[in-house]
RNA sequence: GUGGCUGUAGCUCAAUGGCAGAGCGCUUGACUGUGGAUCAAGAAGUUGUGGGUUCGAGCCCCAUCAGCCACCCCA
C-alpha cells in the first residue's frame, strides 16, 4: 500500500508492541521516583518563546526549537526543555511552596534537528529535582536516584556508570593555571573535547583559545588527575553518602564532564554506558533556578534522561522486557451465525468476572480464529458450537500445551480465573 | 547547519544500461468442528518523487523527499 503523506521528520510510530515497552520505562520511572518521595506534576508542550529567551542560550532556541506564530502573532515555543517552565511553576507559587521540592515528570519533547542514531525531534524525556536545598547530600539523592534506576531496569555497574565532577573544583583549578574568568566557557567546551579530538588538534584549538602551552599542560594534568576530588568537600561528602547507600560502584570521579547548560554552578554528572560512551542522562546543581524568570534565587539539583537513548542501551544490553500482549486475555470464538448471541453473552459474563475477554468479532472459520488467537499471543480459546450451548458446557483450549477441557458454563469464569492464576 | 551511505513486493534483500526476482510474511487449499509444522497453488510493483542522458534507465546525471551514519550541538 502506497502511503501518501509521510510521518513527521524525526518523529517514531508507537505500535502497541513499542508501546508497552514504552510504557513499562515510564512505570520503572515513575516507581523509582516515588520510592524517593518525588511528586509527579507536568508543564504546558508549549511555551512563549521569551521564556527559553531569558536563559537556556539563545542560539539554542533560535535553531532547534520548533517555533511558530500563532494566530495572535505571538512566538510560540514546541518545548525543548523542561527547567525553564519548572522555573516559571516555582517562580509563580514561590511564597507558598513547602521546601525543599521533590518533582518529577515525564513527557514529550521537540528539538529542531537532524536526526540521527539515539536523536529524533521528538522524544520523551525523565526530568526530575530537588529544589530550595543547597547541600551535597541534596546531589548525592539525585545521582543514587540514577543509580537506582539503573539498577531497576537491570543494568549492572560494569554496563553504565555516572560521572560526576564539580564545576565549582573545575574553576578553582583554572584559576589556579590562571585562565581568565571569561574564557570559562570556553575552556569547558576544550574539556568537553579532550576525548573526541587526538591529542595535538585538541592543543592546537587549545591554543587557538588563546591559552599557553604551560596552561594547556596544566590543563592536561588536570584531566588525568583521578585523585582530584578530594579538593571538593563536595564532592567527598557526595561519595561518602553513596558508599553509606552501596551505590559507590556506580559511581565515578571524571574531571572531563562539565555539560554544556550555563546554569550549572556546582555538581555535574553524566550517566553513561561504559562501552561506545553514549550519554543517557546528565544533569547537575544549579544556584539559582528561578532568578531569571523573576523569582529570588533558588538552589536546586536536577538531572534529565531522554527514552531514545535509554532505549538503545537497554536493548544493547537485551534489557527490554518480553512483550506477550495478550497472555492473560481468553479468546471466545463464533462457531457460526447462530451461536454468535450465546458467545457475545459468555464473553461478557467473563468480563463481568474481571477477565480479559477477545470476543472474534465474525464467524468465519475456526481455523482462522484459532490462528488469530495464535498469533495474538492468547494462550486460551473457548470453543462453544451447538453441542456444547445445548450442553451448557464449553470447550477451552490451551493453545501452548494443545490440550483441550471441558468446563461448565456457570463455574466457567472462576475455573478460568484458576486457570490464569496457575500459570502466573 | 556540513559531509558520507542508502531508497526495488508488507519485511529483508537480489537483478552486467536490455522480459521485475528470491526468501520470509500474506491469501487459499490439502484439514466438512480446531492454531504453530509440512506440502501445493495464488495475490502482490508506475523500482521514494520530479526532471535529464540514452534506441532503451531499477542501474548513469541533476534536483527533491525520506532513512541511516558521522560532524556540529547537546536541554
Amino acid at each position: 500500500m502506497k502511503v501518501t503523506i509521510p510521518a513527521v521528520k524525526g518523529t517514531r510510530d508507537f505500535y502497541p508492541e513499542l508501546m508497552q515497552v514504552r510504557k513499562w520505562l515510564y512505570q520503572k520511572i515513575q516507581s523509582i521516583s516515588e520510592l524517593y518521595g518525588y511528586q509527579e506534576y507536568e508543564a504546558p508542550f508549549i511555551e512563549r518563546i521569551d521564556l527559553y529567551a531569558a536563559k537556556s542560550g539563545e542560539e539554542l532556541v533560535k535553531e532547534q526549537a520548533f517555533v511558530f506564530p500563532d494566530r495572535g502573532g505571538d512566538l510560540i515555543t514546541l518545548r525543548p526543555e523542561l527547567t525553564p517552565s519548572l522555573a516559571r511553576m516555582v517562580a509563580q507559587k514561590q511564597t507558598e511552596l513547602n521546601y525543599p521540592l521533590r518533582w518529577w515528570s515525564y513527557g514529550p519533547f521537540w528539538r529542531y534537528e537532524r536526526p540521527q542514531k539515539g536523536r529524533t525531534r521528538e522524544l520523551f524525556q525523565w526530568n526530575i529535582d530537588l529544589i530550595g536545598s543547597n547541600s551535597p547530600a541534596s546531589d548525592a539523592e539525585l545521582i543514587s536516584i540514577c543509580a537506582a534506576f539503573f539498577e531497576a531496569v537491570g543494568l549492572t555497574p560494569s554496563q553504565v556508570c555516572i560521572r560526576v565532577n564539580d564545576r565549582g573544583l573545575m574553576e578553582s583549578e583554572m584559576r589556579r593555571i590562571e585562565v581568565p574568568p571569561e574564557q570559562k566557557r570556553d575552556v569547558f567546551r576544550l574539556i568537553d573535547r579532550v576525548n573526541k579530538l587526538p591529542e595535538d588538534a585538541w592543543r592546537q584549538y587549545g591554543i587557538q583559545l588563546g591559552l599557553s602551552q604551560s596552561q594547556i599542560g596544566g590543563l592536561l594534568d588536570i584531566l588525568h588527575d583521578k585523585m582530584l576530588w578530594q579538593q571538593s568537600p563536595n564532592l567527598v561528602e557526595i561519595f561518602e553518602i553513596l558508599e553509606i547507600e552501596n551505590y559507590r560502584d556506580w559511581v565515578e570521579f571524571d574531571p572531563r564532564i562539565v555539560r554544556g547548560l550555563d546554569y550549572y554552578t556546582g555538581v555535574v554528572f553524566e550517566g553513561m554506558e561504559r562501552t561506545g560512551g553514549r550519554s543517557v542522562l546528565g544533569g547537575g546543581h544549579y544556584d539559582n533556578l528561578v532568578a531569571d524568570v523573576g523569582g529570588e534565587p533558588l538552589a536546586g539539583v536536577g538531572f534529565a534522561m531522554g527514552d531514545v537513548m535509554t532505549m538503545i542501551v537497554l536493548e544493547s544490553h537485551n534489557l527490554l522486557p518480553n512483550v506477550r500482549p495478550n497472555s492473560d486475555t481468553v479468546l471466545v470464538t463464533i462457531f457460526d451465525k447462530n451461536c454468535q448471541r450465546e458467545s457475545i453473552r459468555f464473553s461478557n459474563q467473563l468480563r463481568a468476572a474481571g477477565i480479559r475477554v477477545l470476543c472474534y468479532p465474525e464467524a468465519v472459520k475456526l481455523q482462522k480464529q484459532l490462528r488469530f488467537a495464535d498469533k495474538s499471543g492468547v494462550r486460551y480459546v473457548i470453543i462453544m458450537g451447538p453441542e456444547e450451548i445445548a450442553k451448557g458446557q464449553f470447550a477451552i483450549k490451551d493453545l501452548e500445551l494443545s490440550t483441550q477441557t471441558m468446563i461448565d458454563k456457570i463455574a466457567a469464569a472462576s475455573e478460568i480465573k484458576r486457570i490464569l492464576a496457575q500459570e502466573s
